[in-house]
DNA sequence: ACTTCATATAAAAAAAAATTTATATATTGG
DNA sequence: CCAATATATAAATTTTTTTTTATATGAAGT
């Protein structure tokens, strides 16, 4: 592995929405406007940092009709070890606020769609 | 692990000039000339370097006269997981001048002090 | 005490990264 | 085709980090 994407990787780790953004994607993928209303924050802000964490080759997206779906990339072995520990690592103290806006968003996406499955 | 500390030690992983400071550390203590002869530049950069590694808890310093002594400090779990993963994913070759002039430094110096043990 | 040497620290300048604001693209539903 | 929505990209601004230059500290030898 050549220096330059161990710095892409840990330039990928240092900083703090990024780091959120990883224990946000733990338990599976999420679309960019979950990951916006957890911030409450600017979409172009998330934009930028899911697209420095997928150019380190942490996560990966998938997109579904107007929607990208992103989620944890850990398919090479030091990647996974990585992630594992990070998200390991990042206390519940610490992503509490961003989880609970995530949950009340879910939430009313389930109340808006009448309970059917989520579109965004 | 608060959030906080995560990120202090992936920022002081996220440049060049620490990774491979962590590199020529791996074989044991360096003093400050030296790191500052291998990479063939100034002092107060160094210094610079060093006090952000050694603020993130991934080196340790000992001072014994004139000279600042330092090395590795892998107490830590998951600072040794790092530093033994991160270390042995740095090639040679992207080491292998800084390494060379500080082989030709201990040269020098061993010539200077007649064979005498190393003074700096 | 004075000078030299190794290192640290501080201030200023330069470079890199993040944020904000504006705009573009592409998909869906009418 | 048009309007609305989700996301991406670009440009401008702000913030953070790194480098450079100058100076300070402190130990060792004279």
């Amino acid at each position: 592995m050549a220096i330059n994407d161990l710095l892409t990787i840990y330039k990928a780790l240092s900083d703090e929405t990024r780091l959120k953004i990883l224990k946000l994607l733990e338990h599976g993928e999420l679309c960019v406007c979950d990951i916006v209303f957890a911030f409450d924050t600017v979409q172009p802000k998330i934009s930028f940092h899911l697209s420095i964490l997928k150019e380190a080759g942490l996560i990966k997206d998938r997109k579904q009709g107007k929607w990208s779906y992103y989620s944890l990339k850990d398919d090479e072995l030091f990647k996974r070890l990585i992630l594992i520990s990070t998200i390991e690592r990042i206390e519940e103290a610490d992503i509490s606020i961003e989880k609970a806006r995530l949950s009340k968003f879910f939430e009313e996406k389930k109340i808006k769609n009448r309970g059917e499955v989520c579109k965004c």
